[in-house]
Parts: C-alpha cells; structure tokens; sequence
DNA sequence: CGATGACTTCAGTGTTGACCGAAGGAAAGG
DNA sequence: CCTTTCCTTCGGTCAACACTGAAGTCATCG
C-alpha cells in the first residue's frame, strides 16, 4: 500500500526544518516554515499550528514572531476575530538569502581594518592581503549579481 | 599615549573572532585563524598558541585539528622535532567561501522534491515555486560567478 | 460585565556544545 | 631507558538556548 501524499509532505516538512535548523533556525520555525509553504489553505492561526506540527503555543508563538520579525511570514489580523492568521510570504525570500549573502561578504570590512593596521608592513601583511582579496571581489560581484536577478513569475 | 600595534591587533582577533563564532565557529577557533593570519612568524605551534590567546591545551588542539580539517590551516611536522608548527592556509580561504554558497543553494534539492510532491496541484504549489525558482536562479548563477573569480594575484 | 477563546510571557527543564585541566601516550635527547 | 616535551583524549563544568506548560493579558461575544 502506498504512501499518502499528506504523510510524505509531512516527511519533506521535517528534512525542510532539518536543513534550517542546521543554519541555526529552531526546528518548530523551520516547520512551520515548511508547512505554511505547502499547506491549504494557505492561512492558519497559532493554534492550528499547534495542533497541526504537535508543538506547544508557547513555541509557536515565540517562532512566528521570529519569522515575522525576519518577514518570512506575515500576519494578518481582521476585525471580529480574535485568531490572528499567518501565511508565508514566499517574496521576502530572496531579501532573506540576500542578507545570507551579505553576512558572507561583510567579513571585507575586517579584513579591511587589518590591512590597515598591517600598512607599512606589506611582507606580513601578505597572507591577509590573499583573504581581503577575495572578499573584496565578493563584496563587488554579488551586488551585481544580485541585480541581474529577474524578477519572480507572477 | 598611543595604543601600540600589537594591542590594536589583538582587539583585531579578537573582533574576527567574534564574527566567525556567530557563524557557529568556537571562539578559540577564531582566535587562531585570526592570529595566524597576521602573527611573524607565519608559524607557530600548538603551545605558543595556548600561550598567546591564553586558551586551555586541550581547547587548541580540539579546534586546530577541527581547522586543519576544513582547510584553514596547515599542520607541518618535520623530523627532529616533536612540537608541529601550524600556518594558515590562505589559498583555501576560496574553497572555503565557495563551501558557505553552496550550502545555501543547496535549499534547491530541497524545494525541487517538494514541487514534485505538488505536481499535479499546481495552485497549490504557487508558494514553492517561488521560492523553487529563486533557489533555482542561484544554483545556476553561483557557480557560474565563481568561475570567472580571478586567481588570487602571486 | 462575566465568560470564553486566543495569543503572549515567563519560569523551569533538558540538551547541546564550548571550554578547561588532568591523565595518557608518543617523540626526542640525555 | 628514563626524562622531558609536546600533543591528544577525556571527564567534568558551565552557559546558552530550545522547548514546555501554566499563568497572565487582551479581545470578543453573549
């Protein structure tokens, strides 16, 4: 008998978080990460959350605000309802990867400093000099990279 | 009176330190790659490093061999002498870097099992793709960026 | 305005991981 | 071979953090 689909989502919702958890976000985010970009309908309030990935209101609480502040997922409220609903908001995804890529590329503004403070002394400054390239050349490509990036499909 | 050389090197360390432990690298393991980046000589072994960071000999040697793993460093013994010597390893700084971007377009085997999940609902799939394709652009570009990085200058 | 429902906050628990320092073991040299 | 030196391994400590569940807070509705 063969796998549902439901069942073989919630595996892929569990190596989603898995993979996120390893780049430091808690595993009930990456869940709830996972599942909002899969689920329907598309909105759910904490609690279903809760119910749905099996963690407490405290965890899910604390993690949607994370993702909230971050703008991965987004918040809606409406009048006459208490529940407030969440929902992935798939288009600050690449702000989210860019700020990764920025994270990677800032090391240039030490090794900046260093140079600088190794200035007058080129021979010892040599092995930073090789690192401090390679950063600068990052620092310069991946903004131009960025901006050849075509805009997502409607 | 001025702040000599070496104490501004040090506050140096241990600022790059710093930021490579919130990238998941123990401090002491920032120390070192810091300070064999800029010590004179390039070489230094694991006592003269337990000595100048002021760390344990047991936490040098745990993260050393953690380093010369990855790449970052060098370990050099020769005959006649029992104490290796240690040097950083800039030329592997690149591969380094390259690791860090793959990991992140790494997400793409992740997103891509999951549009395979929705085939077949493609409303419902709307989310992934976004983010599939972002995923999707970066796999193609980054590597093709790296090919055209220039060999570090002699 | 009390009751209900729905989040948020917070104290407590367990786990993970960095760090230390002592004990162990290999290499050089007397 | 015994000593010294150097490194590695390992148990133990400590701090950080994810997670829970209960208490608190706020909004909605009868």
């Amino acid at each position: 008998m063969s796998v549902g689909r439901e069942t073989r989502l919630s595996a892929w919702i569990e190596r989603f978080a898995a993979h996120f958890a390893e780049e430091g976000i808690p595993l009930i985010g990456g869940r709830i990460l996972g599942y909002l970009l899969v689920c329907q309908p598309v909105e759910r309030t904490a609690a279903e959350l809760s119910q749905e990935l099996e963690a407490s209101s405290g965890s899910i609480s604390t993690n949607l605000k994370y993702l909230v502040n971050v703008g991965l997922v987004t918040k809606r409220t409406r009048r006459g309802r208490q529940a407030a609903e969440y929902r992935i908001n798939e288009k600050a995804w690449s702000e989210f990867v860019q700020r990764k890529l920025k994270a990677i590329a800032s090391v240039q503004t030490l090794t900046d400093d260093g140079m600088r403070l190794l200035s007058g002394d080129p021979e010892r400054a040599m092995r930073l000099r090789t690192v401090d390239h390679l950063y600068g050349w990052l620092s310069e490509e991946l903004p131009a990279l960025w901006e050849r990036k075509p805009a997502s499909p409607k």
